[in-house]
DNA sequence: ATGTCAATTGACATGATGTCAAGTGCGTGC
DNA sequence: GCACGCACTTGACATCATGTCAATTGACAT
């Protein structure tokens, strides 16, 4: 352990991410990223053959530290459809702050570079598969609302927990993290439940 | 009005939408727009000094030509709370499939432009009083559900009115147009009204 | 004729990405 | 000790879009 030298590689994806934390909405050049990481511009070349390459690269990082996969999957041991679907916003809607900056550089590449529009939607349809997952729980449980087919609430559901709509709700209207996880909770459970959750 | 010169403004702005409906979500360039209004890529700097300057002119003039405003208005006619929230969700609904091409591009700049960002949040203001204006009818009508205020029940509605949320649910998610009006009029109307509304 | 004004052409600066070539410094194997 | 490979550096360069500038053309108006 006495670091030969390829943790260089990790460096760079570090310096990505903490630029893309600390101002998400300025646009992180290349060569920020090798100052912040101690190195020249081009030597970032010989770890990610692009800009993207790079982004992408940081948004699988950031999703190894942090374990979301893991978080997500948890929200699978809630027994009943409806804590399931808590769960399962609980977890996504922790995450999304977390990941917002690489996010928002992803997205913003979307529409100029097809590997980081492919990489994006890659991670979106893990989300929906979850969103899904939930569903299908209120499903088995009777508690799905009978005004939607599953894939339906399902489209909705992955709708309303899009990084875009926490963007505008925690940005624009100014929600406290915690306001949006129980509004967005609360907001599910009216959508998609059959019946009054708990009043 | 035998055409004395400056209509040529308009051909370039006319360009600019039918190049931006054209294909969203390809880069549309100053050349391109110059040489499908017929001019020269410079010429068009005589009319708008900026990229920005000239989208955030297309937006206006695209507000202009399909009235938006005037149909966004014309909610207000309706009588009863409820009524008027399906008014204007059918009128907004109706109109950002014309406008997602310009607002796709200006959205895209809202970063990097600060013009650009708050021309777009302009607009967004004005679909957000709409907003407001409905959840008001609502309240008016003791219709409005307890468990949010006029503030929460405006950012909700104006959130899943968003852009990116119609982009989502009529791309990522096949809905037809009309799936999109009807099924966010029902969704609005559950997770904003106090009593089931029709059944 | 003359002036004005829209538009043209061509040249150029800027700023970011990405590539290439030559060089430096360090550690390892022989 | 020496040579080699390897990560990295420096500097130059191509590309591409935006935006600017200067000189020119061509029409229309007085």
């Amino acid at each position: 352990m006495s670091s030969p030298q390829p943790d260089t590689r990790n460096r760079i994806l570090k310096a990505a991410l903490e630029l893309l934390e600390g101002n998400p909405h300025k646009e992180t050049r290349m060569s920020d990223i090798a100052k912040r990481a101690g190195i020249s511009r081009q030597a970032v070349y010989l770890h990610f053959t692009n800009r993207a390459d790079l982004l992408i690269a940081a948004t699988v990082y950031l999703d190894e530290i942090t374990e979301v996969d893991a978080q997500l999957a948890q929200s699978r041991s809630a027994k009943t459809g409806p804590e399931r679907l808590d769960a399962f916003i609980e977890a996504w809607g922790a995450h999304i702050p977390r990941i917002y900056g690489v996010a928002q550089a992803l997205l913003a590449m979307k529409d100029t570079d097809e590997a980081a529009g492919l990489a994006w939607n890659n991670r979106m349809q893990a989300v929906r598969h979850g969103c899904a997952a939930a569903v299908a729980a209120l499903e088995r449980d009777h508690l799905l609302a009978a005004d939607h087919s599953a894939k339906q609430a399902t489209d909705i559901l992955w709708t309303l927990l899009s990084v875009r709509n926490w963007e505008q709700l925690t940005g624009d209207c100014d929600w406290s993290q915690t306001d949006y996880i129980e509004q967005i909770k609360a907001l599910a459970r009216r959508v998609l439940l059959t019946a009054p959750p708990n009043g």
